[in-house]
DNA sequence: GACAAGCTCACAATCGTTTGCATAAATAGG
DNA sequence: CCTATTTATGCAAACGATTGTGAGCTTGTC
């Protein structure tokens, strides 16, 4: 049916090898030779059958990419960045979603491994042991987590936590809520540690939350809780969350950020077009899917790389944090709408 | 390195092709002799490498799914319903990205073609010969497109499109606006036909104008020209470019809804938290990317299938719609200048 | 004119599986 | 107890490519 080396060969004359060769190696075969082959492989429309190349060379050139839950607005622009730098370096990639389940990670990662070259696994939940075992089977690059003697990209999700506290003690809050994210979250260990420093380094109060599911109702969820710990600001896991509680506020009653200062962390598109627009701290998840993606292609063959990337972080002020209520109006420093055009 | 058949076989003491048949055809095998062979193979950690079983059976477990944009909020859920399904089933699936590209559509199928055993094409922007020629080298199963002939699964768009207008007729708008999608969207095709219908036969002016890009800049872009057109009321290509032209108006100086009405399409999470709330053409894209795993996966191994699934759409009216100003558009003129050069 | 050196190409083994065929053992039928 | 039938397993040829080895031709050198 498909169109093999083999008819390649049979046409133009020549043995498989030779047309083998005229692709992977040209300059040991005879220029017009190749230029006949070329020809007639472009004539017979053959393409190469990637899936038989890497029974014997033992490169795939795809790549497995494993996140949590797809539909959280964290990962497309991730997805979309490292799928485009793949493609870049002539590799596939095979997206998968864990639905936060360990347990499914493992399973994915062990499915997927004999046909990739490498996986980027995204916010993994499972345990350090677990995540060395899975690395000893198939090349792993890690996002948002670190592992010892393993290469991972992270955002330095600890300075923008320190800079969220630092801003809302500007304002003049000293009762802060920290809504920590899931159970086996790195990132949202590093948020806390970070954010308990800051918060006592500048002699505010710290009442930490959780673990809350990272989504919005999650969020919605935390409302009440947040109302009843007298908190005039919350720090919340990610963006989503955030405006779950601003929605789950608002049913209560209190307004964002009049009564309550929220800021979120991702810098999602989502947070841009919410009202009031949330203050967030950014992370770079595009340059992390790239970042990620080249670390994981970087090494030639055999040398796996261990090196640990972390990238900057940083405060987006918008409309969802403001003084305390009770507090006379100073001209504070906010950042100027200009500052965030669209997208 | 990894361990294969062969290891199994050798310490099970059996031939490869018992391993083999006690994995695919456990009928066939001694049942002793297949637990001896299935908890040795447990044991050595064996996982059957795929693609080699590709090669000789022709079926690779795996599919493709080609979007137009990772990061537009319309594909991420028919992604994750996409994989989920198709996991289900036992499939991996590769994502990949046309940036609206119909060479690199085109491109993308045939570089898969060869290690899936079909694709699910989104939203093509390949003309109907290009996209049969594709369907002969390998299954193809489109979404948001028919094409004679092809399986494919689309959103009654044009029912949701004659919903809108009349939503909108019926709070007292005469004169409307569609802002069109890229040029090559069969969707867009069908929302202008079934808008200009349910507009003529409601007696409401139809400005047509497009090609927009179907993003929120093609959305803020695409607002000064509908301040000119004197509209007061949008239907447009999808939620993104309606949140876009929200935006843009907002910058022009005209409200939504209370100058301008706005429609989306598509229900994206975005619409459900900025502001005003957008009312939107609900598109099911879940039970999409659903459907077309399970076209794709349906027909045996053989025979094709040729099933033109639609799927249901709905009106979901939230803030972004309202009766028309209720003053002629006396102030219109005068302010357009001021605003221009606000600009 | 013979021999070494270079080119160009064909041969064949190989990757990890599946699967049609053959064979051996076990069971059944008479 | 012999043959016919079933059952369980081994053998070997594929699938579509890559690649080490060596054969046949040219060249170049002395």
């Amino acid at each position: 049916m498909a169109v093999t080396i083999r008819d390649v060969a049979r046409v133009a004359g020549v043995h498989i090898s030779t047309v083998s060769r005229a692709f992977s190696a040209p300059h040991l075969v005879h220029a017009e030779t190749r230029a006949k082959v070329l020809s007639t492989a472009e004539q017979l429309g053959y393409r190469p059958n990637r899936a038989a190349r890497a029974l014997i060379t033992g490169r795939t050139h795809n790549i497995g990419l494993i996140v949590a839950d797809i539909a959280n607005p964290f990962f497309p622009p991730l997805i979309k960045a490292a799928e485009s730098q793949a493609r870049m370096r002539d590799h596939h990639v095979f997206v998968a979603e864990t639905d936060e389940d360990p347990l499914v990670e493992a399973e994915l990662v062990r499915a997927l491994s004999k046909q990739v070259d490498g996986i980027v696994l995204c916010s993994p939940r499972l345990n350090n042991t677990s995540i060395e075992q899975l690395a000893r089977e198939v090349p792993l690059v890690l996002v948002n987590r670190r592992v010892p003697g393993l290469p991972s990209v992270t955002m330095d999700v600890a300075h923008g936590a320190g800079l969220a506290i630092d801003h809302l003690v500007a304002d003049g809050h000293r009762d802060i809520a920290l809504l920590t994210g899931p159970r086996g979250s790195w990132t949202s260990r590093e948020q806390r540690r970070a954010a308990t420093q800051a918060a006592d380094r500048s002699g505010a109060r710290l009442t930490v939350s959780g673990p809350n599911h990272p989504t919005e109702d999650g969020g919605i969820a935390a409302a009440e809780q947040i109302v009843g710990s007298g908190a005039t600001a919350v720090l919340t896991y990610n963006d989503l969350m955030a405006i779950g509680l601003i929605e789950g506020l608002d049913r209560l009653g209190k307004r964002v950020p009049a009564d309550v200062s929220v800021v979120g962390v991702d810098d999602t598109i989502l947070g841009r077009v919410t009202r009031p627009r949330l203050t967030t701290v950014a992370t770079p998840t595009a340059a992390a899917g790239r970042a990620a993606v080249d670390m994981l292609l970087q090494h030639g063959d055999d040398r796996r790389t261990t090196a640990q990337v972390s990238l900057q972080t940083e405060l987006i002020v918008r409309d969802s944090t403001a003084p305390p209520p009770g507090t006379p109006p100073h001209g504070h420093a906010t950042a100027s709408p200009a500052v965030d055009s669209a997208l």
